[in-house]
This record gives C-alpha cells, structure tokens and sequence, in this order.
DNA sequence: GGTTGACCCCGTAGTGGCTTCAGGGTTTCC
DNA sequence: GGAAACCCTGAAGCCACTACGGGGTCAACC
C-alpha cells in the first residue's frame, strides 16, 4: 500500500502522514526498492485510529499517549480517563466560552440596523466607548456594579482563561 | 508613558504590545531619549480596543480593519456588518462542532466506569473498534445507516468541516 | 524514443497570535 | 558599586497542518 492510497482510504492528506511519521505518531514504513513508503494494514488502523481521536479534538500527544496503552494493553488505564476527562473538560470550557462569545457578538450586532457612515454606526461607538472604558451592549455587567466594566483591564487573561477565544472574563466566565 | 504601564493598565502582556506594533495595529510611539517607547492615550484607548475586539476572538485582520472604518468617519459601515456577521457566523460554527464534541467524549467517558488493565478499557476498544470501521459510542449512526461508520474516511474533512475541531462529519456536522 | 501525466521523494517555510529566549542596555535604590 | 527592576532587539518556539520548490519514477500513448 502506498501513501496515497493510505491517504484515500483514510481520507487524510499525504502530507499529513508524512507529519504524523516525522512526529512519531506514525511508525516508518517498509521501502520499496524506488524509496516508497510501504504501508501495511496495521498502518491504516493506527492512523484511522488517530484520525479518529482528532475528530475528538484531542491534541497529538494525547493521541501518542493513548496509542502507548495500547501498545501495552497492562497497564493501568486511569490515565486514560484522567486524559479523556481533560479532553472533556477542554471542550466544555471552550463551548461555554462560545456561548458566552455568541450572546456578546448578537448584542454588538444588534446595534447597527441599516448600512450608514462608521461615524454614527452603533457598532463602532460601542465598540470606542468599551476601549473608553464605558459600559457596552456585548459585555454588560453582570449585576454587581450597575455599570459595565469601567477598567480596560477586564478583558485581560485574569488568572486561567477559558482557553482559547473569550479573553473577556467579566460576565463569561 | 512606557511599555510597562500601557501593558499594566490594559492587562496586556508588553511582549504582546510590541507583537501588536510590529503587526502595525498599534502605530509606533515616539521614543525617550534612552530608546524606551512613550506611549500617549490615544495608544491606550486603541490597545483597549483591541484588547476588547480580541475578547470577541476577532482575528487582527479583522480588528486592522475596524480600527481603519474608525480612522474614515466618512465611509459606510456595511462592510464592519459583514465582518462582525463572519465572525458571528465562525463562532456559531465552532458552538455547534463544540456542542458535538462534548456529547462525543461524553459518551466514550462513559465507556469506562472504574480503572482497571488497558486491555480491558471500554474507552480503548471504542477507539480500536472505531479505527477498524466499526460503530462507536462517541460517533454512533444518526439513523440512516443503523450502524456506525463502516469506513474509517468518515473522519475525514469532507467538503466543509465546521471549522477548526470536529473533523468528523458523519453526525455532528 | 519522446512526452505526458500521475505518482512519489525531501526539506523548508508559512499560517495565527502570541510566548520565550538570548544577549544586551538603563535607571533606581541601598 | 551592586542588585533589582525596567527597557531594547531579533530570532525561535508553539500547534497541526498546508504549501511550495525542485527533483525522481513509472506506466501509457504517439
Ligand atoms: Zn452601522
Ligand atoms: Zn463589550
Ligand atoms: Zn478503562
Ligand atoms: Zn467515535
């Protein structure tokens, strides 16, 4: 089996099993005698398999991880939870983060209706007035002030971010 | 006013503030005699700007593009609706993948109760059994097929992915 | 035998939004 | 005069790919 019938049938680019070698994930094919990469079945399995685990989002060296259990089907598999569990916990931050990020872009939206000049957009003057420090429609404040945040500094990364996207932890969190 | 407190009172990290420079969202301050930037207030209120666009995960590109509209009073809006409906549009993409996603690792969480040998762990038979084509927990049929994945491509990008995890469309999408 | 086209090889650089590092200089306080 | 805190620059690292450049290989067809 060559690269790129390997790429077919799993549906990854060759590109990326060439990465997925050079990283590790994938052991080094067999050669033909042209320099070929040979692959056989146990390839096509363990590359679905981190195919697989990436449609889960799980980072690389997870993946290598968990292919490692598998490799040594003794060991405990309490890491193997404790790694899912991270996983879990990642994408729930990252989907709360979301939710939050989609209220607060509606409520920006909102505020423009009909196209005119940027001077009087609604949009753009609350998004000057936030950078002022005033209150604005995509960050109101929760309850505990009245008005929204008046400090630049509520959208820095306070303590732990709700990883990626969001940096604004004023009413998101 | 030098880096150090522009980035104390935007909650900004100064290596980020110099990023930002160098990108050409933030215009170059004027220097002291011994080379330190000096910072004005229009320099805080943009880098708050930013700082408040970035909270709503906007690229820089895009923010670039804002902080233009702002500079030209007199163009027309319509184009700052555009870019905050792709932005609205990317978020909600990414909401539904992450949505997918947790109800995916939740299921094969729950293949595994307590910990014992890697042998024997449902989650790693999950993944193997998925890897060989077989239905799994986490990817399980939406009905038009009755079992699962019987082809290890459906994790593959096809078409349009929504966005950047959840490559795997045989559900989710 | 020449050429087209589909394959394959390798190494390097680019993506975004930073963060970190290496290797310096300046200012301030004790 | 020495330590701590601040500042400077340019380059490299992070993640998971993706794209590019410059080649080699092999089958088929004219
Ligand atoms: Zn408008
Ligand atoms: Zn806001
Ligand atoms: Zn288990
Ligand atoms: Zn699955």
């Amino acid at each position: 089996m060559r690269i790129g019938e390997l790429a077919r049938a799993t549906g990854v680019e060759i590109e990326t099993v060439r990465y997925y070698e050079k990283s590790g994930l994938l052991p080094e094919p067999a050669r033909q005698a042209n320099g070929y990469r040979a692959y056989s079945a146990r390839h096509l399995e363990r590359l679905a398999f981190i195919r697989h685990c990436r449609a889960l989002d799980m980072p690389l060296a997870d993946i290598a991880r968990l292919l490692d259990f598998n490799d040594h089907p003794q060991s405990d598999c309490g890491d193997v939870n404790t790694l899912i569990d991270a996983q879990l916990a990642r994408v729930r931050a990252r989907l709360a983060s979301m939710h939050a990020l989609e209220a607060q872009l509606a409520a920006l939206r909102a505020r423009c209706r009909e196209p005119h000049a940027t001077q009087e957009c609604g949009i753009l003057h609350e998004l000057v007035a936030a950078a002022h420090g005033e209150a604005c429609a995509c960050h109101p404040a929760p309850g505990r002030g009245g008005a929204g945040h008046a400090d630049p500094r509520v959208f820095a990364a306070d303590a732990e971010a709700p990883e990626r996207p969001g940096r604004c932890d004023n009413q998101a969190g």
